[in-house]
DNA sequence: GCTGATAGTTTCGAATCGAAATCATCAGTG
DNA sequence: CACTGATGATTTCGATTCGAAACTATCAGC
């Protein structure tokens, strides 16, 4: 049976593998983390901060980073919502197409060729793991708005009480900056 | 339920976070690795090659990480077995005292506290993972002695058919460079 | 002894990343 | 409406890291 220990560095030692480049080399690991990131963050998350917060790095890395994708033709600024602060970046139909090739791919096809068994704790586990280990350091968590104990609602009818606003239906499973689990401290942030 | 592309991203993001730094930030992420490589090694895998394999980066760059650990006093270098060519690093007692620190320890704990049946089932699913992902990118694998092709025997009688040598039976559970699937083609190494 | 292969090391340059300073916008307050 | 503090984004600069390539040393085979 494996030790915690084995099973942390095959953890270590998977995502590093994972995240090799392709021979073809087309962006570095941390840009592939920016363009996923902005595939599956919600409106109010496709921002420097968020994905600087999302990355455990510094804004002005984030900013670095998504200049880059953007110099590249994948992304674009959007609409800058209400706040004339924020900046909020789309995947250009370059940048979705991009995805296809994304180096993560075989290990989300070795994922999906598991036993359902394995695959199904696999589901389980994860998300308690990162949980756990934000717990212990203390880190902000990210989650989907359905698991976010500012949502009310069902899917077909969603509030976010962190935002204050409406959430269309794609939205509620997607990542967000403002995830607290419900039974977690309240945020810091203003509603 | 969680979809394969969430579940990866999720196993990347794990990673990275319980790879960052600690505040007192006494390793870099690579030293961290190369660290925990040598306390796992088999001798004939604790040189700069097999560490350079295992951590997919090249020789120059496996000779600087364990440079820096052997200037901090963590390793130092042992016999030189038979081939002259060979260098065989080894923890100094300095050196496996700071492994008490390693900042994957929060992730350990975490993993050391799911409940039995997702533990059980994820230690399942970790070495099926990397053996799979190995395989899609025909990069060579590592395991133990006792999972490998080459080993003939019982524990208390170990005889690995690579190196053509016997295998104290401590070593038998750790890692190896020749690892080899037992399903896998034969190695190119000559025994 | 010669040749080719393997293991390790060194050097150099490119890329990355973090810290700090800077600019722009927003929310209050009097 | 100016003023102030806070927030978000950006820029600059320096340190670090890492990979590619050249180089040295040893081994195996002829």
């Amino acid at each position: 049976m494996s030790t915690p220990d084995e099973i942390a560095e095959l953890l270590i030692h998977l995502a590093r593998a994972a995240r090799a480049e392709d021979a073809d080399a087309q962006l570095t690991p941390a840009q592939w983390t920016a363009l996923r990131f902005l595939s599956r963050a919600n409106t109010v998350s496709r921002t420097p901060s968020a994905f600087a917060s999302f990355h455990a790095t510094t804004r002005g890395t984030a900013t670095q980073t998504l200049k880059a994708l953007e110099a590249k033709g994948l992304i674009r600024r959007g609409d800058t919502q209400s706040d004339g602060r924020k900046v909020c970046y789309d995947l250009t139909p370059k940048g979705r197409a991009l995805l296809a090739q994304d180096p993560l791919r075989d290990l989300t096809a070795a994922v999906a060729g598991l036993p359902p068994a394995l695959y199904e704790a696999l589901g389980q586990t994860m998300p308690r793991l990162v949980a756990e280990l934000a717990r212990r350091r203390d880190a902000p968590s990210f989650g989907t708005c359905t698991d976010c104990r500012h949502f009310e609602g069902r899917p077909q009818d969603a509030f976010c009480a962190c935002m204050a606003r409406m959430i269309a239906a794609p939205e509620t499973t997607q990542l967000c900056v403002n995830f607290n689990k419900p039974d977690a401290e309240p945020p810091r942030l203003r509603d």
